[in-house]
RNA sequence: GCCGACUUAGCUCAGUGGUAGAGCACUCGCUUCACACGCGAUAGGUCACAAGUUCGAAUCUUGUAGUCGGCACCA
C-alpha cells in the first residue's frame, strides 16, 4: 500500500469526527464494562456569542488529552460541554444588530420581542462556537450538550435562588453598587476592572463656613456654637470628583485633627447648591491626606455612604441612571453628562475664588470589564447573595482536604484563600433583559413573594396580582451550578452516599427583606424536582476542571461553594489552572490591540493536531508567547508520524498488526488487568534493535502515563516526540531499514505493530492524525479495542492505552544500543570533519573488549550502512596505518578510521586536540572535586564512585588520544 | 500599600542540590530508494546581580534590579 508524500491535515480533520460522534464514542454508554470506574470534566461553558480563541483551544486540548487518555484506559469517560448565555455580552451584541438592521432600541420594541431576538440570534449564530469546538476534535458528548438558559439548568436556578433565599442568603437591599452608566446596569465587585485614569487631578474645593449661630445640623455630637470667629471663613476639600460635590451632605475631619478641632459641628454653605451641610467628626477620615477635611456624598460613594450611615446624614442622589446629572443637582446642572458638569463645577468654584488649586494626581478608576465605560458608584436597590457561610464550606473544604488541589499549587491555593477570606456579598441582580430573571414577585402592597413559579408565587401570595422583579441574575450565578445542574439536577436532596451533608444551616432567614413577604414556610414539591439523576451520582464530583486564573474567584469558587451548599459535595478534585497565550512580543491578547491570533488560522496552516501539540507543549500554567515557528515544528512532526507510517506500508505486504501486541509492549490498561498476557519474547529476540526499541516504548509509555497523571502534558508531548522521532524513526526504522525493504515480513510486521502502539500513545494528543493512519495500518481491529469496548466499531480511540510493562525494559539492551550509536556518530564525525564525501567508502577498525566487539559484529550490516563504512575491523588491539583518524568510545573502546591518500595530517591533529581540550577540562572538574576531602567523605558513597569511574573513563580517553596525537607526529 | 510569579543558548521555552536541555534560527555537508515539513555533523550559556547555607548552588535562604500578574486603597 502507498500512501501521499506529505500528510495533508485536512483531509484527516474532514474524515473521522462525525463518525466518531455519531457512533457515540464520545458517550460514557460506549463503555461496557458495567464496572468502570468514572471519569467527567466538564468544559467552562464559553459564551454562546463566542468564537474560539487560544485560550480556548489550549484549555480544550488540555481537558481532550485527558478525557481521550483516560477513555483508553477504559474509564467510563463523560466531557461535558454547553454554552453559556453570557447575560451582558449577549445583549450587548444583539442590541448592537438591532440598531444596525432596524435602528431601534431594545426599549423600542419591548422586553418580550427583544428576548424573542436574542433566541433567534442565538439559534442562527450560536452554533459558531459549537462548530469550532467539533473542528478541534473534542471529544465531548454531544447527547448532553447543555445550555444555561435551557429549562432544566433554569429549573436549577431557581430552585437555589428559592433555597438560598429561605435560608436568608439572598436578600434584597439598598446600597451604593458598581454601576455601568452605559449598560445601566449594577455589576459586581468581579466585573469592575480597575485602570489607571490618564489625567487624574485632584481639585481642593473652599467651601465657606457660616459664621453664624445654628443648631440641629443632624450631627448629633454638635453643640450650637457661640459664634467663635475664628481666623478660618472656609474649609477646604480635595477631591477628583468635583460634580459629586452637588450631592454633599457633609463635611468630614478627624476628630483628634487639631486644625479641625473648633469646626466640628459649624456649618457650611454648599457652593452652587444653596444648601447648608455640617461639619461632622469621623474616625475614617485621615488627617495626613489632602486636606484632612473630605467632602461626604453619601449616595455616590461607598465610604461616603458608611460615614452617612454612621451619622444619620441625608443621602441625596444627584445623579441619573445614564449619569448625566439629575434635577436634585440643580437647574444649572441637570441634565449635563458626569464629566461636564465637572467642569462647570470647577469652572464655578474658579469665578467664586473658591477653587484652592488643582493638583496632577494618579488614580485607578473602576471600569466595566464589557464596555470599558467608568463605573459609578450609585445608590440602588438590589439582590444579593449573603456569602459567608457558603464561603466558610469551601474553606473548611481547603483547610480540612486540600481540596480542591491547584495545579500549580502555588500561587493559586493561596490566592484562592485569601479571596475566600475576605469574600463579601455578592451583587446578584443585573438590568437586563437576557438572563434568568429573578423568580420574586411583587403584590399590589410591594410585598415580596419568592417562588420556583409563578403558581408558586401566587399560592405564596394568595393573590395572582403578582408583578415578576424585571431583573435578571448575574450570569455567574447559573454558571456556578454547572457541574451539577448539567448533569441533571433541578433541586434533588443532597448526595447521601457516605459524604455528610455540609452546612446545613439551622437558622432560617434573618434578613429583613425575607421577611416582608407573606412566604409560604413549607418547601413545597412541585413535581419539578427529581432527587437527583444517575449522571449526576455516576459522574459527580467530577474529576478535574481546567481553566484561566482569570475566572478562579468568578467560577471556581463559586461552584465549589454552590457545590458544598446544595450536593453536599465538592465538585471537583483538582484544578488545573493553564496559562495565558500572549502575543509573539509577550503581550496579553487583546481586541483593542487587535493582536489576537485566530486559531482557527493556525488550524488551516499547520493543522489541528500540530496545534494540539503545541498548546499541550506549553508547561502547565505558565504563559507563554505564541510562536508560528513552534506548531510549524509539531507540523513537521505530524509529517514524519505520517512518512514513518507510509514507510512500513510501502513494505507490508503479508504483514500486519500483531494480534499479541506484548510481543513490543503491553496494551492494556490500568483497568483491563484481564488482558495481561505472557510477555512475549519479542519477535526477534536476539535482535539488539528490536529489544532497544521495545525497551524505549515501555519506559515512554510508562513516562507519558506518569507525566499525564501529574498534568506535566509538556513532559508528555516531549517524550512522544523525541520517541518517535529520534528514538524510532531516526535509529530503529535505519537500523531495519534493510531487512524490511529486503521483505522480511516478521520485521515488517514488528514494525507495524511498534506503530499501532505509538500511534495510540499519541491519539491523545493528536487524534485525526492518528485515527487517520491506524484506520490504514494492516491488522487492525478492535481486537486491539480496550475490553471495555470490545463490540464497538473499530477505531484507534477505543483502544487500550499502553501502560508500560517493566518486564519488557532492557537496561542492557539500551546501553549496548549505546555503543552502536555512539561508534556510528563517531564516524559520521570523522566523515563530517575530515571532509570525506558520503560517497566515498572508508573502513572501521574498532578495539575495545570482547563483550564490545560481540555487540558490534551482532550489528555489523547495521552499523556498515548508517556509518557507510564498507568493512569493519573488530580485534583487541588497533592495527591501522599512522594515516588514520581516530577517537575513543566509553568503554575504553577506541575505534580508527583509515585514510590513507584522504587525510590532511594538521587536520587530524587539531580534531584530536579539540577532543582532548573538551576531555580534559570535565577531567579536571573531577578531579578538583574529587580531590576534595569534604567531598569524598561528606558525599553519598555512590556520587563518589560514580565520578571515579567517569574519572578513570576520561583519563583512559585522553591518553588515547595524546597517543594517537603523537604518533601523527 | 500588600501578596505572588518570572529572569537559563540569538528567539521561544523546559529542567534540576552533583558533567546545563529542546524546538526554531545559525554554520558545514548531503537529490542516502519514508519524509528537504528531510538526513548527517557542529557551534552556541558565569542559568539577572550580590551575599549566605552546603563537601557541592543554576537549583535552597536573604537581599538588589528588571519584567509581569493578583488584591486593596485612592478625599
Amino acid at each position: 500500500m502507498e500512501i501521499a508524500k506529505a500528510y495533508d491535515p485536512t483531509q484527516a480533520e474532514e474524515h473521522h469526527y462525525a463518525r466518531w460522534e455519531a457512533s457515540g464514542f464520545f458517550a460514557p454508554e460506549i463503555n461496557q464494562d458495567p464496572n468502570a470506574e468514572p471519569f467527567s470534566i466538564v468544559i467552562p461553558p464559553p459564551n454562546v456569542t463566542g468564537t474560539l480563541h487560544m485560550g480556548h483551544a489550549l484549555q480544550h486540548t488540555l481537558m481532550d488529552v485527558l478525557t481521550r487518555w483516560k477513555r483508553m484506559l477504559g474509564y467510563r469517560t463523560l466531557f461535558m460541554v454547553g454554552v453559556d448565555h453570557a447575560g451582558i455580552s449577549t445583549q450587548l451584541m444583539v442590541t448592537r444588530q438591532l440598531k444596525k438592521d432596524e435602528h431601534k432600541t431594545p426599549q423600542d420594541i419591548g422586553r418580550e420581542a427583544f428576548t424573542e431576538k436574542i433566541w433567534e440570534w442565538k439559534n442562527k449564530y450560536g452554533g459558531e462556537i459549537t462548530r469550532q469546538i467539533r473542528r478541534e476534535g473534542l471529544s465531548v458528548d454531544w447527547t448532553r450538550e447543555r445550555f444555561t438558559m435551557e429549562e432544566n439548568l433554569s429549573r436549577a436556578v431557581r430552585e437555589v435562588f428559592v433555597r438560598l433565599y429561605d435560608e436568608g442568603w439572598i436578600y434584597r437591599g439598598t446600597r451604593i453598587v458598581n454601576w455601568c452608566p452605559r449598560d445601566k446596569t449594577v455589576l459586581s465587585d468581579l466585573e469592575v476592572k480597575e485602570e489607571k485614569a490618564k489625567d487624574g487631578k485632584l481639585y481642593y474645593l473652599k467651601y465657606p463656613i457660616l459664621e453664624r449661630e445654628k443648631g440641629g445640623t443632624g450631627d448629633g455630637e454638635a453643640n450650637p456654637q457661640s459664634a467663635i470667629r475664628g481666623p478660618q471663613s472656609s474649609i477646604t476639600v480635595a477631591t477628583t470628583r468635583p460634580e459629586t460635590m452637588l450631592g454633599d451632605t457633609a463635611v468630614a475631619v478627624n476628630p483628634e485633627d487639631e486644625r479641625y478641632n473648633g469646626l466640628i459641628g459649624k456649618t457650611i454653605a454648599l457652593p452652587l447648591t444653596g444648601r447648608e451641610i455640617p461639619i461632622i467628626a469621623d474616625e475614617y477620615v485621615e488627617s495626613e491626606f489632602g486636606t484632612g477635611a473630605v467632602k461626604i456624598t453619601p449616595a455616590h460613594d461607598v465610604n461616603d455612604w458608611e460615614i452617612g450611615e454612621r451619622h444619620g446624614l441625608e443621602k441625596l442622589v444627584v445623579m441619573n441612571d445614564d449619569a448625566t446629572m439629575n434635577a436634585a443637582s440643580g437647574k444649572d446642572f441637570a441634565g449635563l453628562d458626569r464629566f461636564e458638569a465637572r467642569a462647570k463645577v470647577v469652572e464655578e468654584f474658579e469665578k467664586l475664588g473658591l477653587l484652592e488649586k488643582v493638583e496632577d494626581y494618579d488614580i485607578t478608576l473602576p471600569h466595566c470589564e464589557r464596555c470599558k465605560t467608568i463605573i459609578e458608584p450609585l445608590l440602588s436597590e438590589q439582590w444579593f447573595v449573603k456569602m459567608d457561610e457558603m464561603r466558610d464550606m469551601a474553606l473548611k473544604l481547603m483547610r480540612e482536604e486540600n481540596l480542591p488541589h491547584f495545579f500549580p499549587e502555588v500561587p493559586h491555593k493561596k490566592v484562592y484563600t485569601t479571596w475566600l477570606e475576605n469574600l463579601r456579598d455578592w451583587t446578584i441582580s443585573r438590568q437586563l433583559w437576557w438572563g434568568h430573571q429573578i423568580p420574586a414577585w411583587y403584590d399590589a402592597e410591594g410585598n415580596v413573594h419568592v417562588a420556583r413559579t409563578k403558581e408558586e408565587a401566587v399560592e405564596k401570595a394568595g393573590t395572582d396580582n403578582l408583578t415578576q422583579d424585571p431583573d435578571v441574575l448575574d450570569t455567574w450565578f447559573s454558571s456556578a451550578l454547572w457541574p451539577f445542574s448539567t448533569l441533571g439536577w433541578t433541586g434533588g436532596a443532597e448526595r447521601e452516599n457516605g459524604r455528610k451533608v455540609v452546612g446545613e444551616s439551622e437558622s432560617r432567614g434573618t434578613s429583613p427583606e425575607s421577611q416582608t413577604g407573606a412566604r409560604g414556610s413549607d418547601d413545597k414539591d412541585l413535581g419539578t424536582r427529581d432527587s437527583g439523576t444517575r449522571d449526576l451520582d455516576k459522574f459527580y464530583p467530577t474529576n478535574v476542571l481546567v481553566t484561566g486564573r482569570d475566572i478562579i474567584f468568578l467560577w471556581v469558587s463559586r461552584m465549589v461553594m454552590t457545590g458544598m451548599k446544595f450536593i453536599g459535595e465538592k465538585p471537583f478534585d483538582d484544578v488545573i489552572i493553564h496559562g495565558t497565550v500572549l502575543d509573539k512580543n509577550g503581550q496579553r491578547m487583546s481586541k483593542t490591540k487587535n493582536n489576537g491570533i485566530d486559531p482557527l488560522a493556525v488550524f488551516e496552516k499547520f493543522g489541528v493536531d500540530a496545534t494540539r501539540m503545541a498548546l499541550a507543549g506549553s508547561a502547565t500554567g505558565v504563559d507563554f508567547a505564541w510562536r508560528d515557528e513552534r506548531v510549524e515544528s509539531y507540523r513537521n512532526f505530524s509529517n514524519k508520524i505520517w512518512n514513518a507510517t507510509r514507510f512500513a506500508l510501502m513494505n507490508s505486504d503479508g504483514a500486519s498488526v500483531l494480534s499479541e501486541p506484548r510481543a513490543v509492549a503491553t496494551g492494556s490498561s490500568a483497568i483491563a488487568e484481564k488482558t495481561r498476557g505472557n510477555p512475549v519474547a519479542t519477535a526477534r529476540g536476539s535482535d539488539l534493535a528490536d529489544r532497544w526499541i521495545t525497551s524505549r516504548l515501555n519506559k515512554t509509555a510508562k513516562a507519558v502515563n506518569r507525566a499525564l497523571e501529574t498534568y506535566q502534558f509538556h513532559e508528555a508531548v516531549q517524550l512522544l516526540y523525541h520517541f518517535f522521532w529520534d528514538d524510532f524513526c531516526d535509529w530503529y526504522i535505519e537500523l531495519k531499514k534493510d531487512e524490511i525493504t529486503a521483505g522480511d515480513i516478521e520485521s515488517s510486521s514488528l514494525i507495524l505493530t511498534l506503530l499501532e502502539q505509538a500511534l495510540r500513545l499519541l491519539h491523545p494528543f493528536m487524534p485525526f492524525l492518528t485515527e487517520e493512519l491506524w484506520q490504514i495500518l494492516p491488522g487492525v481491529s478492535n481486537g486491539l479495542h480496550n475490553a471495555s469496548y470490545a463490540s464497538a466499531e473499530r477505531t484507534i480511540m477505543l483502544t487500550a492505552f499502553p501502560i508500560g510493562d517493566d518486564s519488557l525494559i532492557d537496561e542492557r539492551a539500551e546501553t549496548e544500543m549505546q555503543s552502536v550509536i555512539e561508534l556510528i556518530t563517531k564516524v559520521r564525525n570523522i566523515r563530517a570533519e575530515m571532509n570525506i564525501k558520503s560517497g566515498d567508502p572508508l573502513s572501521i577498525h574498532v578495539a575495545g573488549s570482547v563483550a564490545m566487539q560481540a555487540i558490534f559484529a551482532a550489528n555489523e550490516a547495521q552499523i556498515k550502512k548508517l556509518a557507510r563504512a564498507d568493512k569493519i575491523v573488530l580485534a583487541e588491539l588497533l592495527n591501522v596505518p599512522k594515516a588514520s583518524a581516530r577517537a575513543v568510545l566509553i568503554g575504553n573502546a577506541e575505534i580508527a578510521v583509515p585514510l590513507e591518500g584522504l587525510i590532511d595530517f594538521e587536520m587530524e591533529r587539531a580534531r584530536l586536540q579539540g577532543q582532548i581540550e573538551k576531555l580534559k577540562i570535565e577531567l579536571e572538574r573531577l578531579t578538583g572535586q574529587l580531590s576534595n576531602t569534604n567531598f569524598v567523605e561528606k558525599a553519598p558513597v555512590e556520587k563518589v564512585d560514580e565520578l571515579r569511574n567517569r574519572q578513570s573513563e576520561l583519563v583512559s580517553q585522553v591518553a588515547t588520544l595524546n597517543q594517537n596525537l603523537e604518533a601523527l607526529n
